[in-house]
DNA sequence: ATAGGGTTAG
């Protein structure tokens, strides 16, 4: 039986073993007897916090005094020597444990004082008086010293000493200088070890490098001592190439079964990235036995850097037999945090109130951390507040673990009491501050932030500047984001050239940026800028998701098949879905969202983006005209939430589905579901566009009875549009004058709209007087009283309105209409002839129109000549791009195929009756989509019943 | 006489 196991201490990560736990060693050392009860005594204490924890009992979580674990009374021992012990047990895990027996202490005052510091801290602190004391010789004198010897003849032993005093000087080169003089010998291989540790601990590594090659070539041979430092260079650097080539030299060396090398090793193929290596020495150490805590920390550290948290907590439990140290801890607890793992990471706490370790400052920073990531603000609280000693890194923990759960008051109150109580603010202080107030969209206060932080003298870096970016984004402020462009490409320079991500990302932000202000053609050169092999899939995602938002479905979507095209092609995760599929929504797109959909269901998203992907698919196939699939997506998902509801909700509100939309509404209140504000303008919106005036009212008198919401703006303007598209034009300015507050212009444009159906040219100039006061001059406005003008045949006025518009420079938006076809998506414009079909659709046109004419259609010229969308044409009917998309898709569609429209504006007026009249005699349904809802003809029948 | 593993941010 082993030492090590005898002495393991309580390991409540590997509790299963516990059980298997060997019986009492007996030993002739009273101290190791000590120890053992003591552990024993641990074990049984952990135990109980275990299962404390579990039940959520927080009371334990205190640090123990030493004072409660009193020994038996039976136990003779002298209590600084117990008290000795169990720091030592207790705060540093076994190994040192081992070579305290090792040196073999006994019970003497001297031991005492060893078994305090450790037997090797002591060796250290006694060489670094020994160093002190040669301090005081300056160059000056060793110089002094060198000379005498030269003129005298040196030996090697003088001059040995003569390099330690000139290291101890700081005067390497006249270190190197003299120790190139010595013959080579096992005995001055420290010299060297020397000089290489201090250009590693300067982090000249190059240099530290370029003395290992040195020493060889002048003859010496590195030892077991070498190849840590030398390993470490490389890993730092980082260079594969280099740690390997060492590695072998270890190997012909023979110093592969050297723990310290060995963990050097594996920690330098941890950082070079290659876990392959890492893990094959890592193996072979295990298997020569001479693994240690420190290897298996090595090995979860290299895990962790190449982010696999899984596979590190993996290797963690498996560690049985050792008892895991605070770095171990400190190395697993940011996994529990990433994995969300709040159980085993209260697990992982016990274990270190239990041992102790929880005073290591390091393992308190990373259980607050833990318990912030895991969304547990209280538990960390209570850490962060038990702490004795804490640093910048325990404040900055709970600051973002505030910021991220939107608890950014407590936030900020933490940053002001930091600079209150005078914690030296660093970089990831300010930077959570600064995204803080970006993600709630306070462009300018981050911006103010970050001012501040240059007056401190805080040096931004790169996540300083992506949460800065993305303030700018969300505040829209295109000069303050050009700033810190210019910014960024300085700092962009000095950023680490091996952390080639790092760089990535500021670009990310700063396409990101581009587009969300607007400048989608400044964006897109970025993005084209960068090496396709550099895009991964965020600086995918922001451009795709740039164009979702400015509307350019197009580009958007165009984009998306290109990064699927790629040769190595980079896969989409949710976000890009999620934009890909609102670009889909936004153009109709429907077949290219079945794509997507079937993507989808191909790549089995991440557990937590099912619901948030499904909810996304709702509302493309909302927005593209198929509810019937959309509730089809609804009714298969295992989780739904108020977004799924609400959206498919709005779906059969669009597509005039009244009815429908109520039951569903009915649904929700049953499932319990939220109800709230939003709800209730989907369902008063429903009504509205199927004509449920009566059920509208209901709903709306309702929503402040039963549910105890008080209307805003937006309810009463669904009432103002549920009134007036019935034509109770009266009733609708009723409720207007009854509105506790300014109507807004969403109230005007409804009441505008509804005026234009009902022809109400008294009301409509009123209406469309308001927005202009409230600053609507846009095409909208002008267009919707020009049209009612010409209902009423009142040509002056229309003319007037033109002119107006000519004076205010106010141009229409050209009227255009698509269709998505087997090849692609096929556009039309007023009186497009540009379109390979072209002669055939006017001829199908010209051929329908005579067969409706038949049946009783009678074209509204009032749309024809009047119509300020087609002023410049000067057109006839037959142009308007929804007809010239309709005989398209006939042309296309296979027979009994659904043809889907889609068009920017409303449908015209003439159109729309043309289209009825179409849809009785073509085996097709025909779904447009235009700026306000949904129609379905069929069979000489619209399902918006005239509520358009 | 000298050696190996570590926390926070987007």
């Amino acid at each position: 039986m082993s030492l090590t196991t005898t002495l393991s201490s309580p390991n409540l990560l590997t509790l299963p073993h516990l059980s298997s736990h060997a019986p009492h060693r007996t030993s002739s050392f009273p101290m190791a007897a000590i120890i053992r009860r003591h552990l024993n005594h641990i074990r049984r204490r952990s135990l109980a916090i275990a299962a404390a924890v579990r039940q959520q009992d927080t009371t334990l979580w205190t640090p123990t005094p030493l004072a409660d674990v009193k020994p038996a009374a039976d136990q003779i021992s002298p209590p600084e020597d117990y008290q000795s012990v169990l720091i030592f047990a207790t705060g540093s895990g076994i190994s040192p444990i081992r070579s305290l027996i090792e040196s073999g202490f006994s019970a003497d005052k001297r031991s005492d004082v060893r078994l305090f510091y450790g037997a090797r801290n002591l060796q250290r602190m006694a060489y670094q008086d020994r160093l002190k004391s040669w301090e005081s010789n300056s160059l000056i004198k060793v110089k002094l010293l060198h000379q005498q010897l030269t003129v005298k003849g040196s030996d090697p032993t003088a001059l040995q000493k003569l390099v330690g005093m000139y290291i101890s000087c700081d005067a390497p080169s006249h270190a190197l200088a003299t120790l190139s003089l010595l013959p080579p010998s096992p005995s001055s291989v420290f010299w060297w070890n020397s000089l290489i540790r201090r250009a590693v601990r300067l982090r000249l590594l190059e240099h530290a490098l370029e003395l290992y090659n040195r020493m060889q070539s002048f003859g010496w041979r590195p030892d077991g001592y070498t190849f840590p430092f030398v390993l470490k260079a490389c890993g730092e650097l980082p260079s594969f190439r280099r740690g390997a080539s060492l590695h072998g030299n270890v190997c012909i060396l023979g110093y592969e079964n050297n723990v310290f090398v060995g963990n050097a090793l594996v920690a330098m193929y941890g950082r070079c990235g290659d876990l392959e290596c890492a893990r094959q020495v890592f193996d072979e150490m295990l298997q020569t036995m001479i693994a240690d805590v420190i290897s298996w920390n090595s090995i979860v550290a290299a895990y962790m850097q190449s982010g696999d948290p899984k596979k590190a907590m993996q290797m963690f439990y498996r560690m049985n037999g050792l008892c895991p140290d605070a770095v171990s801890l400190v190395n697993i607890l940011p996994a529990f945090a990433s994995a969300r793992a709040s159980l085993q990471g209260k697990e992982a706490h016990a274990y270190a109130v239990t041992t102790q370790l929880i005073q290591d400052l390091f393992v308190g920073n990373a259980i607050v951390d833990m318990y912030a990531k895991c969304g547990l603000m209280d538990d960390a609280q209570k850490v962060f507040e038990r702490m004795e000693v804490k640093d910048v890194v325990s404040w900055n923990a709970m600051v973002t673990g505030h910021s991220q759960t939107g608890r950014f008051e407590d936030a900020l109150g933490l940053f002001e009491k930091m600079r209150g109580e005078k914690v030296e603010l660093n970089v990831v202080t300010w930077s959570a501050v600064i995204a803080g107030y970006a993600q709630r969209g306070h462009g300018y206060e981050s911006l103010d932030v970050f001012r501040q932080m240059l007056v401190s003298g805080s040096e931004p870096n790169v996540v300083t500047l992506v949460s800065l970016l993305s303030g700018c984004a969300c505040a829209g402020t295109l000069l303050q984001g050009k700033e810190i462009h210019c910014y960024a490409i300085k700092q962009i320079l000095n950023i680490n050239k091996n952390d080639s991500g790092d760089e990535q990302m500021v670009i990310n932000s700063l396409i990101d940026m581009y587009a969300k202000c607007k400048e989608d053609g400044l964006a897109r050169k970025i993005f084209d800028h960068v090496a396709p092999a550099s895009r991964n899939v965020v600086t995918w995602t922001v451009m795709i998701g740039g164009y979702s938002q400015l509307g350019e479905a197009n580009d958007a979507l165009e984009l998306f098949s290109q990064m699927l095209k790629q040769n190595k092609p980079t896969k989409p995760n949710a976000f890009t879905i999620s934009c890909a599929l609102m670009a889909c929504a936004h153009l109709a797109a429907l077949r290219l969202g079945r794509q997507i959909h079937g993507y989808v269901l191909r790549n089995r998203c991440e557990k937590s983006d099912v619901l948030f992907v499904d909810n996304c698919l709702i509302d493309m196939y909302v927005k593209s005209g198929d509810v019937d699939v959309a509730r089809v997506v609804f009714n298969n998902m295992n989780q739904t939430n108020v977004v799924s509801w609400t959206s498919l909700l709005t779906g059969y509100g669009m597509h005039g589905r009244g009815t429908e939309a109520l039951d569903l509404f009915n649904g929700m209140r049953k499932a319990g579901l939220p109800i709230d504000g939003v709800t209730f303008v989907v369902v008063l919106y429903a009504c509205s566009h199927s004509g449920l005036v009566d059920k509208g009212v209901e709903y709306f008198e309702t929503m402040t009875r039963e549910f105890g919401i008080v209307p805003g703006v937006e309810h009463y303007a669904c009432m103002v549009d549920l009134l007036g598209r019935a034509g109770q034009l009266d009733k609708a300015m009723e409720i207007i004058k009854q509105m506790p507050m300014e109507p807004s212009p969403i109230v005007w444009v409804a009441l505008l709209g509804s005026c234009r159906v009902h022809t109400n040219v008294e009301l409509g100039e009123y209406a469309s007087s308001k927005l202009l006061e409230l600053g609507c001059e846009n095409d909208g406005t002008y267009t919707l009283l020009s049209n009612i003008y010409a209902d009423a045949k009142r040509w002056k006025d229309v003319d007037r309105i033109r002119f107006l518009m000519k004076d205010t420079g106010i141009r229409k938006r050209p009227g255009c209409s698509w269709v998505q076809g087997k090849t692609g998506t096929a556009t039309f414009y007023v009186g497009d002839k540009t379109h390979p079909l072209s002669k055939e659709i006017y001829n199908l046109l010209g051929d329908l129109i005579y067969q409706i004419k038949a049946l009783g259609y009678v074209p509204d010229t009032n749309f024809a000549l009047h119509d300020v969308d087609d002023e410049e044409k000067g057109d006839f009917l037959v142009e308007h791009s929804e007809k010239l998309a309709l005989a398209y898709g006939i042309l296309t569609t296979a027979p009994g195929v659904p043809i889907r429209i889609t068009k920017n504006l409303r449908v015209c007026g003439d159109c729309h009756v043309a289209i009825t009249y179409i849809s009785n005699i073509i085996d097709h349904e025909i779904i447009l989509r235009d700026s306000s809802r949904f129609h379905h003809f069929k069979n000489g029948y619209c399902s918006c019943k005239g509520y358009w």
